[in-house]
DNA sequence: GTATGTGCAAAACCTTTGCAGGTTA
DNA sequence: TAACCTGCAAAGGTTTTGCACATAC
């Protein structure tokens, strides 16, 4: 294990998160194969909400025999079990976060990437007489790199 | 006009924003193509958020040329123009909203349906750093139809 | 050993594009 | 008339599916 680059600090966290998440699959009665282990390996390791595609190409440079169906067909797996988020941030294609904790993302339309917002938003049960089971809150604008960037140039 | 059905009491409005926005269109400097006009018209006339392969099928029946390039294209010029919006509120495919007034969004996951959220919710510029451009917010749950005729089964 | 999952390739689906011909102003 | 738009068909990109083989427990 351990094959995506960590910072030392967060060594112990993320092992701990990775044996959860193990653990979580292992009483839904999840068969635990290859795929599965490095797909959630690199979910959590990698806190960067991939695109499908994404996780794919960084997959198959270290397990090449993997197929794009399995990377598929467990990402679905994962969001029906709860323990992966899909995220609708773009039309084109779906990201997936697993921190599965409500939260509000950010995308960038400069530089593309996706940002977690740690700031609690207010949660809703019922809104105008429908029952909310689940939330998602996208901002689209620039990011404070970019803003950064561009107040360098001036 | 007025191919779509309207209750009549709503008539006066739709026929005013009909007019306003080709007004919008008109001082955009936009060429005013049929395909143009009866995709506003039915954008006007439909608060359903529907999407791109919706507004095809309801409008081939009285405009059999149509084509889905044509719909297709327009939809992208009207999100461009920024009279209608975008909604990525489910994976499949986009949906789109007439009302580009600052609203969120509820998707029934029982029926399918997607409501205006007309409770206004707050807005921001600016999040942890980030400058905000454009927030969307979807609620995901039962709506309240399916709410009551779960009820009335019991 | 058996149920379940994987990998491959093809298909399905949504959206975009190139281009010849048609329409708008 | 000149610029622009449409319709058609094909292509592009993402996701799903069918099936024989492989793997986990």
């Amino acid at each position: 294990m351990n094959c995506f680059k960590i910072k030392l600090k967060n060594m112990e966290a993320f092992k701990q998160e990775l044996t959860d998440k193990i653990q979580l699959l292992k009483k839904k009665g999840v068969v635990l194969t290859t795929p599965r282990l490095i797909i959630l390996e690199f979910l959590v390791s990698n806190r960067i909400h991939p695109t499908a595609e994404e996780i794919f190409n960084a997959l198959k440079k270290k397990y090449p025999s993997i197929s794009q169906a399995s990377i598929y067909n467990t990402i679905k797996l994962f969001v029906k079990l709860g323990i992966v988020s899909e995220l609708f941030v773009e039309k084109e294609r779906a990201r997936y976060d697993i921190n599965t904790t409500p939260h509000a993302h950010f995308k960038c339309l400069k530089c593309g990437k996706v940002y977690d917002v740690k700031k609690p938003l207010p949660q809703m049960e019922e809104i105008e007489g429908h029952q909310v089971a689940l939330t998602q809150i996208y901002f689209y604008g620039t990011c404070n790199e970019c803003l950064k960037k561009a107040k360098r140039r001036e």
